[in-house]
DNA sequence: TAATAATAATTTAATATTGAACTATTGCAA
DNA sequence: TTGCAATAGTTCAATATTAAATTATTATTA
C-alpha cells in the first residue's frame, strides 16, 4: 500500500519509493536500537562512541557532520558523555579553536560490548537482502544522496 | 567512503548499506523540505494535511501511525493546527472515544499549493534513479521495513 | 449484567534538537 | 601588519518529541 496521491505514474513512482524509505529507514531504526535499550546512553551517544572508537579522536564539528545533527546538539552529548566519563575533551594545541574528543577506557569498553549486538542486528535487518542486492541498494542511496546535496546546493545559488 | 568497522565482509556490507541509507534519507528530507521553508508549517504538519487531503478524515490514532510518531506529539499537532484554521476536529457519535479530523476549506487550499512543488521536489530527488530501478528500490525498502518489523515482534515475545 | 480488557486521546515531565547570536581563534588579503 | 572573513564551539530560547500516567469510551467475557 503506497501514496493515493493521484498523479502521473513517474510522480506515483517517486512518492512511494520515498514513503517506503521513510517507512523501513523507521522500522530498521526500531530494531537496531534494541540494543541500547536499558543500556542507559541514547543513539546519538553510542553513534558518536562508535565513531571515536573506529575514526580516533576528533573534533566536535566532525561528529556533528557525520551524525548528521547540529554542532549544539553535539556539545550537549559530549557534555553528557563527559559528565558520565566516556570521553573527554583535550586541549589541540595545534589549533586552539577545537579540543579533540578522546574516548576513554571506559568508553571504549562499553561501546565495545554494545557494538557487538548493534552490528548483529543491522546484519540481521539486511539479511531478507541478498549480498549483491545490498551492494545495489547501497549504490542506490548513494546516488540519492549526492544527487539531493548538489541540487540543494544549485538552489541555494 | 562507508564503515571503518573491522569485520567479516558481510557486516561491512550490511553497515555501509545503513549508514548509507541514512544518509541518503537526510539528504533527500533536507532537499524536499526545501518546499515548506517560509510557509510557516512544519513537515508533520503538511504531512498530516496531506494525508488528511487523500485519505479524507481521520482519528489522530491513524495519523500518528502514518506519521510514524507518538500520539502525544499528534494532539499538540492537531491542537495548532486547528488554532491556525487549517483542520478542525468534529465529534464521531458512532465512537465517541475518537475524533474525526477534518481538513478545512483554508487547509485545502494551502496544502493543495505547497504539495505542487513538493511532489516535484521528489521527484526531482529520485530521478537520478531511472523508473525500473526506482521500482526496485521501493521493493528492496518494502522488505527491509516488514522484515524488521516481523524480527521485531519476534523478539519482543 | 458486571467486571475486565482494550482503545483513543490527552496531559505532564523530561529530553532531544535546532537555529541564531555570541566568543575565541585562525587564515587570508589588502 | 591590520582588518576581515572563516571556522569551531558554546549558549540560549524555542520547538519537537517521547514515554508514562490518566481519563473517557467501547468491547469482551465470565
Amino acid at each position: 500500500m503506497g501514496t493515493k496521491y493521484q498523479g502521473s505514474e513517474s510522480e506515483i513512482l517517486a512518492l512511494n519509493a520515498w514513503i517506503k524509505m521513510k517507512r523501513a529507514s523507521n522500522s530498521i531504526q526500531n530494531y537496531i536500537n534494541q540494543s541500547l535499550e536499558n543500556s542507559g546512553i541514547t543513539i546519538t551517544q553510542f553513534g558518536t562512541m562508535e565513531m571515536l572508537l573506529h575514526l580516533g579522536p576528533l573534533p566536535q564539528k566532525t561528529i556533528s557532520q557525520k551524525m548528521l545533527c547540529s554542532p549544539g546538539n553535539i556539545t550537549l552529548v559530549v557534555d553528557n558523555l563527559e559528565k558520565a566519563g566516556f570521553v573527554q575533551r583535550k586541549s589541540n594545541p595545534g589549533d586552539r579553536r577545537y579540543h579533540l574528543i578522546h574516548l576513554t577506557k571506559q568508553g571504549q569498553i562499553l561501546v565495545k560490548r554494545l557494538l557487538e549486538k548493534h552490528v548483529k542486528n543491522i546484519v540481521s535487518a539486511f539479511s531478507i537482502l541478498s549480498e549483491n542486492e545490498q551492494r545495489v541498494f547501497s549504490d542506490y542511496c548513494e546516488n540519492l544522496g549526492k544527487h539531493c546535496e548538489t541540487k540543494k546546493k544549485e538552489s541555494n545559488q
